[in-house]
DNA sequence: TTCCTTTAGTTATCATGCTAACTATATAAT
DNA sequence: ATTATATAGTTAGCATGATAACTAAAGGAA
């Protein structure tokens, strides 16, 4: 994350990057703007996350589900695939769930080592709860309104 | 952080959105990459840091220190409020910065609650051995590279 | 079949973010 | 002067990210 409150002056970019060569101060800026707005977005949503007994990576792992066509399920190998994050998470991320009572995992009878995951109805009116919410925290102009 | 790889279409934020008033799905869709641009971001600057024993955050205090004007040091309580990051971690950031060398911390006269903290030499050679390879990785145009 | 490699998932451990609750000092109010 | 409040910093404990090292099952090659 990435929370500096005061963005440093283009001089002050041009200040370091004078020892080094090739220095794009504008795009440093822009990635540095890009960085904090994101941190500040994030906070924000696992805030209200957790207000609901969740967090953004719960979420995501729940719409992933409820997201798949006809099988309204999922193996927990897809979910790590699709979310970028390590096994380790998804594993602790889905035992949390689990006892939760927001998703049911069972047994692959084709493949012993898989786990399928379903919603609940639970979880399903979990994401219902959450999801204005998190529509109207997304689609606000500029969480970080940088002055 | 939000590393979801696949966003979801508009068509897919359609069918969740059409459920509530007010949602404007373009909007939604560039928060979304936003987050995912500037998780990546992060992820990759961290993994930089560690590999030079540092994390943002720790680099990112070392900078506060070094970028002050006359005084060359600074409170924690003005670490912490630049930072936008809560005191515990300022706490442990700093302690863990002192036992690597790289910033020593002293008593402020003045005020016996607050503590001054000052860069080492051993703390400057370390800015000026990280910078070249942070403003390398922030400049690069998009390092999330979405298709 | 037996052995080797790959894949699915877990456990253990660490780093970094948070809040709540604490100590100690400073400052303001009475 | 005493009491109350605010501020600086720490400690304890939780959540979520990571890697390394493990078990167990599947798949391929000898």
């Amino acid at each position: 994350m990435f929370f500096l409150k005061e963005l440093p002056s283009r001089q002050m970019v041009d200040g370091y990057a004078d020892q080094f060569a090739d220095v794009d101060v504008d795009r440093v800026l822009d990635a540095l703007r890009l960085m904090r707005r994101a941190s500040l977005l994030i906070r924000e949503l696992e805030a209200y996350f957790a207000r609901h007994d969740l967090s953004q990576l719960r979420f995501l792992m729940m719409i992933l589900i409820d997201r798949e066509p006809e099988r309204n399920c999922l193996a927990a190998s897809e979910i790590a695939e699709r979310l970028d994050v390590s096994r380790p998470v998804v594993t602790r991320t889905l035992q949390g769930l689990e006892r939760a009572g927001l998703i049911a995992i069972s047994e692959n009878s084709e493949d012993a080592r898989s786990r399928n995951v379903t919603l609940t109805l639970s979880g399903k009116a979990k994401l219902d709860e959450v999801l204005p919410g998190y529509f109207a925290i997304l689609h606000r102009p500029d969480p970080a309104a940088d002055k």
